[in-house]
DNA sequence: CGCCTTGTACCTAGGTACAAGGCGGTGCCCTAGT
């Protein structure tokens, strides 16, 4: 059947000669019934690859993406490709969503944008089953690794729903280890899957690391490589406390400047978005919360002023840098002192197993006797000690519910945070059952597997050796020992002087 | 894990010194009542 040519769709939908390296093969596989994953680096097509096989394949093509705000985007740049597509979000009025979920039960739909928890939502998949998915498409795949251990559990669920939906599901991410790449694969319980796995090199980059300086010396400094790198910039920081502090000097020292961060409420953070893609101020500094999403070709320059708790994480963010091609930076500063906040998350997101053990002790004292509590969280917050807080008993709960050794029957393990004031936690009702012999090892794996990851990020500020080399090892890839253009390799014992150095590879 | 705010002791009035403890990043879900 011609005109269900992956080649011959591509050009008439999308205008495009031919396929990037990688996309046919995942195409020809899940058009094919087959699994796969994909790991493509940024710009290398990664939407193509479920958007041609919902044109060739008939029926639904289910595409799980992080955020609602990326999903406006998908829908619009898939309608462009001449294909119906729309999305599914809290955010929606309900009658909105329900006409959106008639189209795709009446075959009116293609491809279909949803997060995660919404596959939980009781009653969602038998709504949707009429549809005829043909496809499960997981965009973004890496979160299932960074973010479903802790922050968004629903991420380590989606593998669940693969046998009521009988269709081949593809994984996509830019950035992940050979150890997330098997994570994904266990999680989504891929079968016997076609893996792609091109390139991290990102020959146009130039990487630096700084040791040492207080805030003040490394705003600076950050001031100074402003001056050099001609264009727009994304300068990171590790708190929104920081993230404003860094704005203020900055536009104190005349730079146009706008701060980022999950504090802010969203038509703001909106706005700043539009705003920086469309070149209306040049510099925004921002905490994780800015990024995903973020196409911005011309960015010359990606400060971090604190390094993230993973390297997958500064890959991503420092990767936005230079998506044009053209020369870009990548400079971070790394001070011991700042290791304290990634410790102090990890700290909170997976407590020692002691205090864990402590925790479900208690627990079960609190009990009925079929293994259920019933209580406000500040009542169990009392019950695990002196000075436990409401928060730090949900990020408790959170970390055994994780493991199987809390089960969730009623109410919510989030704190919320209106940014109004401090969460009151203490309030909620929860809920649980408790399962006195789980076994509580795995807690303990990951655990262990986050600090790792933090003396990753150390190991690399740190490491004497060239920059670039060690950020593709760090990702399964072998590298020359020396790039020739990151501050290692060039000697630069500044940033600005990294700056100012010619690329020996970068010449045109 | 460390920074920063808050609280206490000091002793005789407003600062200083130190201890204790909270806080620090990412977002989806759409209840019930404003």
């Amino acid at each position: 059947m011609t005109s269900a040519d992956p080649v011959v769709l591509l050009r008439r939908h999308f205008g495009y000669p031919g396929f990037r390296p990688g996309q046919q093969e995942l195409v020809e596989a899940v058009l094919s019934g087959r699994d796969a994953l994909g790991v493509l680096p940024t710009g290398g097509g990664k939407s193509v690859c479920y958007q041609i096989p919902a044109l060739a394949l008939g029926g639904l093509c289910v595409v799980i993406t992080p955020l609602v705000s990326l999903m406006e985007d998908q829908v619009r740049r898939a309608a462009a490709g001449g294909l119906s597509a729309a999305y599914l979000s809290a955010g929606q009025r309900p009658e909105h969503r329900r006409a959106v979920l008639e189209r795709a039960r009446s075959g009116g739909l293609q491809v279909l944008f949803l997060a995660p928890e919404r596959l939980e939502v009781p009653g969602f998949l038998e709504a949707l089953a009429p549809a005829g998915v043909r496809l499960l498409a997981v965009d973004e795949a890496h979160c299932i690794s960074e973010w479903g251990h802790d922050f968004r559990p629903a991420y380590r669920r989606i593998g669940r729903i693969r046998d009521r939906i009988r269709a081949p599901m593809l994984a996509l991410t830019a950035t992940a280890t050979p150890h997330v790449r098997e994570d994904i694969l266990r999680s989504l319980d891929l079968r016997h899957p076609l893996k792609i796995v091109r390139s991290f090199d990102r020959p146009n980059l130039r990487w630096g690391v700084f040791s040492g300086g207080s805030l003040g010396h490394r705003v600076r400094e950050a001031y100074r490589l402003l001056g050099r790198a001609r264009g727009p910039a994304v300068v990171y920081a590790g708190t929104r406390g920081s993230v404003d502090g860094v704005r203020d000097a900055l536009a104190g020292l005349g730079v146009a400047t706008e701060a980022y961060h999950a504090g802010l409420d969203a038509r703001e953070r909106t706005r700043i978005q539009g705003d920086f893609m469309e070149g209306r101020f040049r510099v925004v500094v921002a905490t994780n919360a800015f990024g995903m999403g973020i196409d911005k070709a011309d960015i010359r320059l990606v400060v971090h002023v604190q390094l993230p708790s993973t390297l997958e994480s500064y890959y991503q963010e420092a990767g936005r840098a230079g998506r044009d091609g053209a020369a870009s930076w990548c400079v971070a500063f790394h001070a011991r002192a700042d290791e304290a906040l990634g410790r102090g998350f990890v700290e909170r997101a997976h407590p020692p197993l002691r205090v864990l053990g402590d925790t479900r002790r208690r627990l079960v004292g609190m009990a009925d006797q079929g293994g259920v509590i019933e209580a406000a969280v500040g009542q169990i917050a009392q019950a695990l000690g002196r000075g436990v807080t409401g928060a730090e008993a949900l990020s408790r709960l959170g970390a055994l519910a994780r493991i199987g050794a809390v089960r969730l029957l009623q109410g919510s393990l989030n704190a919320e945070d209106d940014g109004t004031g401090p969460a009151d936690a203490g309030s909620q009702w929860l809920r649980i059952g408790v399962r006195r012999h789980a076994e509580l090892s795995p807690a303990g794996r990951l655990r262990a597997a986050a600090m790792s990851k933090l003396r990753a990020v150390a190991r690399y500020a740190t490491g004497r050796g060239c920059r670039r080399r060690s950020l593709l090892a760090y990702f399964g890839e072998v590298a020359p020992s020396r790039c020739g253009g990151c501050d290692r390799c060039t000697g630069a014992s500044t940033p600005d002087l990294l700056v100012s150095i010619e690329h020996p590879w970068n010449d045109t």
